[in-house]
DNA sequence: TTCCTTTATGCAATCGTATGCGGTAATTCG
DNA sequence: CGAATTACCGCATACGATTGCATAAAGGAA
């Protein structure tokens, strides 16, 4: 085959498609455009530039219109962690609604941090975008509002704990269903001393994932054992080390409950490491159902939630802005949680 | 806190910035790029401008660069299944990589399927970027030359198959690690019933993979039954339809191998499933290694690439291209794979 | 003083596309 | 038959930043 030699040749420009048309570039762009400006074309002329537009292997350079502001065509999205199998289904989804409409979808991981995620913010700042798509653990409303603010695009967000007035946000509830889960895990499954594998103060998911599980011990009468809270950062290995933890207490929890599976998962495994079993020496629940949950031995009981959904709500409340379907104040979509039972508990 | 009510404030320019610092706007042009072309500025007018560049908040419009055909500071990278681990430490090295240098990613899935790499091509064409990583299963070689003139970036792929004189490529020695693996099973083993569940042989990854395979068998003077050979679609669930298949033969396999080990972990649910035990009934290998592997019981036997190590030098090819400390041939980079003896075989 | 550097800054073109406005020819109307 | 539409198209500008070239002031040498 015949391979490039030249080290970049020019793009082919609308002005290349006119000169061989013999027609102006505006032509080519009202051609091309298609959207109806009040001004005609003539269909011979319509063909001459298709046909041109064909020869030519025309391809519009999308940066020009995004220079003068018009749409880019593109989605920025924000997730904590593209390793962690809770956001794929997400990402997943973004991206297919982003594919139905033409877009492109910049992505960008955080890590967790607030630096990473200032980091997007500024990003997305020197790249204005049409829709932008964010799990923010750290931002503030006021970080948001800047980014509404610079960049003019459509903004929407998981997480129950954002609530600026044009963002629109998904969240899943789930408060009611730890404090569900827990109290299930009490009444039915008898245990009194649970652990919980949470993480730092810095994240309110985890702040109010903490509190729905004070909630359940408090309604139970269960007093708060100091040593039954460790912090992890969301992965397997976190999990495992708080695991750990407990087995060397005196008197460790009969369960643990940890607020993702990646976390649950490494906890079982110390667990199972140790020569002790699940869930008879300890109980394990996690948080999300992500697909390894059911592959592990025994399986994971945990709480699901629907992120397919999650990100197929957020596209949509963003395209639906991009597009004009919905220009009105920020909504809040709420998600469904519910436990789904099976061996480790 | 102020919220924003203007539905989009005019971006903060050099313009603004210009006339606050009391210069000209090709002035701080010069201020922020740094660069010493051969012009000098007087210390007091750089002093006036970044303050002007602070107070107003200024940040750079990335997309005007872009339009002159400068840099982009944008990577675009197309993975075939975001959901799959085994893609995830090379997103996160190319995105660590990119972050390094302050660039962007854009990030594209193809589902495996030729429709979604080709948009992902002609995406491309349409938004120019500095460098372009490609796990590419349909791409042919004109393709990718498309891109490489059209786009002008540097390109860098995974892919044994690749052979295009200006792409840098990154592959793991599967054939080799899959020969002796297959053999170490026969062997050691004592396996002469092993069922193949490959892809279709539209992938040359899957074509190579399985000519190993049947390589391996042909050295150990072992017949092919083609009732041992299936197809999936690199999913978990097609690896059980394909692990199905076989258990309901006459005489079903002793040993399967998966050409990867979303598929092989399909399989052994499968085989557990119906009451039989693994390896004991069904030993299964499994090709990546990702995480889920050790969580699963028995933990699954796989042939381990280094995914990291495949993004961090696909990043390094193309940025060393980028900022042209090379621009030689494509180069060929060989990572090794070793098989990882756990306990489904 | 005159001429020539050196230093510091501004002007203007450019990238590719969209679009307001003006222009020309053909057609219709009174 | 002259005037008013209508249909069609091109000119020129703008978007925001980079950069070659011109310009202006200051300083040094002759």
């Amino acid at each position: 085959m015949q391979q490039s030699d030249s080290p970049r040749k020019r793009a082919v420009t609308m002005r290349d498609v006119a000169k061989l048309a013999n027609v102006s570039q505006s032509t080519v762009s009202r051609v091309l455009s298609g959207a109806d400006d009040g001004i005609p074309i003539g269909e011979e002329t319509r063909q001459r530039v298709m046909e041109a537009v064909e020869t030519l292997g025309y391809y519009p350079n999308l940066y020009a219109g995004s220079l003068r502001g018009q749409k880019t065509f593109m989605l920025a999205m924000m997730v904590a962690d593209i390793a962690n199998p809770f956001y794929h289904p997400m990402v997943r989804a973004v991206q297919d609604a982003a594919r139905t409409h033409r877009y492109d979808v910049m992505i960008a991981n955080t890590d967790h941090t607030r630096e990473g995620e200032m980091a997007f913010v500024e990003s997305v700042i020197r790249r204005p975008v049409d829709g932008i798509i964010l799990v923010p653990y750290h931002l503030t409303e006021a970080d948001i509002d800047r980014l509404l603010v610079r960049t003019g695009g459509a903004v929407a967000t998981l997480g129950q704990h954002i609530n600026h007035p044009q963002v629109d946000t998904v969240y899943g509830d789930d408060e009611h269903a730890i404090l569900e889960a827990i109290t299930w895990l009490i009444r039915e499954r008898g245990h009194r001393r649970i652990g919980f594998i949470g993480v730092t103060g810095s994240f309110s998911v985890g702040a109010r994932r903490r509190g729905a599980f004070l909630e359940a011990l408090r309604q139970a009468g269960i007093p708060i054992y100091p040593e039954l809270f460790e912090i992890g950062d969301w992965s397997s290995e976190s999990g495992g080390h708080a695991m750990n933890v407990f087995l060397s207490l005196p008197k460790p929890p009969t369960a643990v409950f940890a607020i993702n599976d990646l976390m649950a998962i490494g906890a079982m495994e110390a667990v199972q490491k140790t020569g002790r079993c699940v869930p008879d020496d300890v109980a394990v629940l996690g948080f999300d159902d992500i697909p390894p949950a059911t592959w592990v031995r025994p399986r994971l009981t945990t709480i699901a939630q629907h992120p397919t959904e999650m990100g197929r709500v957020m596209a949509n409340a963003v395209f639906e802005r991009i597009f004009g379907k919905y220009s009105g104040p920020g909504r809040r979509f709420e998600v469904p949680c519910r436990l789904i039972v099976r061996e480790s508990v």
